[in-house]
DNA sequence: ATGAATAACCGCCAAC
DNA sequence: CTGTTGGCGGTTATTC
């Protein structure tokens, strides 16, 4: 597999975090995943160091020339009052109509669109600037309410730390599921916000993009999360031989089905216990696990408590949640 | 905690 | 030729 070159912009005024996440995703190497991993470049916009907020200073080693020819383009957020300088337009489109992927992060979606790539595509920015994208850039289909959108060449994520997940997006994309899983493993994050639910209700990119089968496979199963469903349910919802099934959920997921529904039920069985007084019995019979037995050996391995000491924790409306839920 | 019964997982492979 | 499919069966995981 080649290399892959990624590069991303660094300019006056910005935040570090969101550039941070990008060298943290792109720039440490990784032997340990035995790919090559990625060349990353960071670019400043302008010669001369670069002032951060918060008063830290920078340099960075290459300018817009290099930022133009990577593969992949990232913009963090770029303030939404500033002015896009005609260079760095230009090497977003020339970036663009090369066929590379140009990607943006929070606020840097101002820049994007600016440069016209938005134009006519869904996309996406910080909740708090997404009136102002849309008003400025009528053409542009603002969606505030995902983490990212994937446009194909052009990839736009929502407030900061959205930017996290569609890093992962894109590892998953060059790399596979499981690839994008051991990174979020090593940077201590969920590969799948909200352990799942939110990939599939808020960001509706990841598996339904790849796998319209599966995808609607898994979405059947929250639907029906309180029958006993197995693998050969799954496959058949999906359309699909059991082992064909298997081989597809690995590859938009980076796990395997029963892994997947068991985290489901447990999700789920956290609601349950929070919001209601049934007995851990019924939580897990509710949730399609018929042993309170077993729902317990699964919750303590998921969450490290018990449902009952999860219950008292985070009962709503009793504040202290972690201190006491660990304790148990 | 143990263990027996059952199901899932995944490498291998022949067949599209 | 590359890529996908789905059955087989040994190993591992889950359930009760």
């Amino acid at each position: 597999m080649p290399r892959r070159s990624v590069s991303v912009l660094v300019f006056d005024g910005m935040s570090p975090f969101e550039t941070g996440i990008v060298v943290e995703v792109f720039g440490l190497e990784r032997p340990e995943l035995g790919v090559p991993w990625y060349d990353l470049a960071v670019c400043r916009e302008r010669p001369g160091p670069v002032r951060t907020v918060g008063g830290m200073s920078l340099q960075a080693p290459y300018g817009l020339e290099r930022f133009a020819e990577a593969d992949t383009l990232i913009v963090p957020g770029w303030p939404a009052d500033r002015e896009v300088p005609p260079a760095l337009l230009h090497a977003l489109q020339s970036a663009h109509t090369r066929g590379a992927r140009v990607v943006s992060i929070c606020s840097g979606a101002f820049a994007l669109a600016a440069a016209g790539l938005l134009d006519g595509r869904r996309a996406t920015t910080h909740w708090r600037y997404a009136e102002l994208l849309r008003r400025r850039y009528p053409r542009v289909q603002v969606d505030a309410d995902v983490l990212y959108v994937d446009e194909g060449q052009v990839l736009t994520s929502a407030g900061s730390a959205a930017g996290l997940d569609l890093c992962l997006h894109l590892v998953r994309q060059d790399h596979g599921a499981a690839f994008a899983n051991a990174v979020a493993r090593r940077l201590v994050v969920s590969p799948h916000r909200a352990g799942g639910q939110a990939q599939f209700v808020e960001a509706p990119v990841p598996a339904a993009q790849d796998d319209d089968r599966v995808a609607a496979s898994m979405a059947w199963a929250l639907e029906h999360l309180s029958e006993p469903i197995t693998l050969g349910t799954l496959a058949a919802q999906a359309v699909m031989s059991s082992r064909s099934y298997s081989r597809h959920f690995a590859a938009a997921t980076g796990t395997t089905p029963v892994r997947w529904l068991i985290a489901q039920r447990l999700q789920s069985g956290l609601a349950l216990l929070e919001t209601t007084s049934l007995s851990v019995e019924q939580v897990a019979r509710e949730v399609g696990i018929d042993s309170a037995v077993t729902f317990r050996a699964h919750f303590r391995r998921a969450y490290a408590t018990s449902p009952s000491a999860y219950r008292v924790a985070f009962r709503t409306g009793t504040g202290t949640g972690q201190a006491a839920a660990r304790s148990a």
